[in-house]
DNA sequence: CATATCTCAGATATACTGATATTT
DNA sequence: CAAATATCAGTATATCTGAGATAT
């Protein structure tokens, strides 16, 4: 594992940044936090995907499938929910398909497209491998219930501010097509 | 750009993983929200990268030059605080020497050691780089100021939770080596 | 006919494993 | 001599561009 840095990176940046007065420091350190809580996290936990034979675009291509209601999605889908080009998406299903964990079927009603759909083998998968990450707590450690629950909650904020989610129609209950 | 997501997956994922009673939920949500934004938000600032002929890895070797005293940085310290391996940073370094944005010199007493530096085109660079995802706010929206803070703060939990870096020796004041 | 969906071929980038030369 | 530092060769993965087949 790597030595830690000896001092906080981020909290570096942002008295740098701000003692040149670019503006907008605390978007800055927001993203800056984001994208090195998300490289410490994959590292602490890539031991046990390795253990599971799963890279990260896999592993989250997956668990995709995992929480669909039917556990099957369009490609074009995963596509736009992955926020991968297509053609990625055709390289991780064929690997997933080589290992027996997932499985292409027509698309009921639009015969150019096809459903990606979980096999068995790629339900248990996913299941084992959500357990183990939990079961390590996905390397969190030293927030509080509630200091993960407003994190949660502004993080669901940045993610439908940057677009990547819109509220449901209020209308259509249950619908989540 | 993709299209969003209809509902939230986060959101979504944790109501289901819950029911099925398979315990640290809220860890869970939290690496998963870290995550989905993290790819957000590159989704959303890759194209001012790629106006500047960046791809994500180099952009984070330039910043961590820019914000440390000096600009230079030892090449295995570089592989520690970018969590990448040596020969990443190898690769990396190699491409970025390539356009001219850093060089190699000698460590001054470590003669197996390399020191990165960035050229002053390189630091040009990465000022006009962080200038432009300034103006643009990292693609960072609808949060308050106050929201922002409490949101790098508990990041800030997350990343020394995982072991990203250790409080400065409180002794030595100033010295950040 | 324009658009959408998926795939393939080819190119580039990233990052790993295993090995090596050099220095500490 | 053991450990640390950086690199190289080789491989796997991921991602993109551009083109093309099929269907809407």
């Amino acid at each position: 594992m790597a030595r830690p840095i000896p001092f906080d990176p981020v909290e570096s940046f942002v008295e740098d940044w701000a003692e040149r007065g670019l503006g907008a420091e605390l978007s800055m350190a927001a993203t800056a936090s984001i994208m090195r809580a998300q490289r410490v996290l994959l590292d602490r936990n890539a031991a046990t995907l390795r253990r599971f034979g799963l890279t990260f675009p896999r592993y989250e291509a997956l668990v995709l499938l995992f929480f669909q209601p039917g556990n099957a999605v369009p490609m074009n889908r995963l596509s736009d929910w992955l926020l991968v080009h297509p053609t990625s998406v055709t390289n991780t299903v064929d690997r997933l398909e080589d290992d027996g964990f997932v499985r292409r079927v027509p698309h009921p009603t639009d015969r150019r497209a096809l459903v990606v759909e979980l096999t068995d083998s790629g339900r248990e998968l996913a299941g084992e491998v959500l357990r183990a990450l939990a079961g390590e707590r996905f390397a969190i450690e030293g927030l509080s219930d509630s200091e993960l629950r407003t994190l949660v909650r502004l993080l669901g904020k940045v993610r439908r501010g940057a677009g990547e989610f819109v509220e449901e129609a209020p209308a259509a209950v249950g619908s989540r097509r």
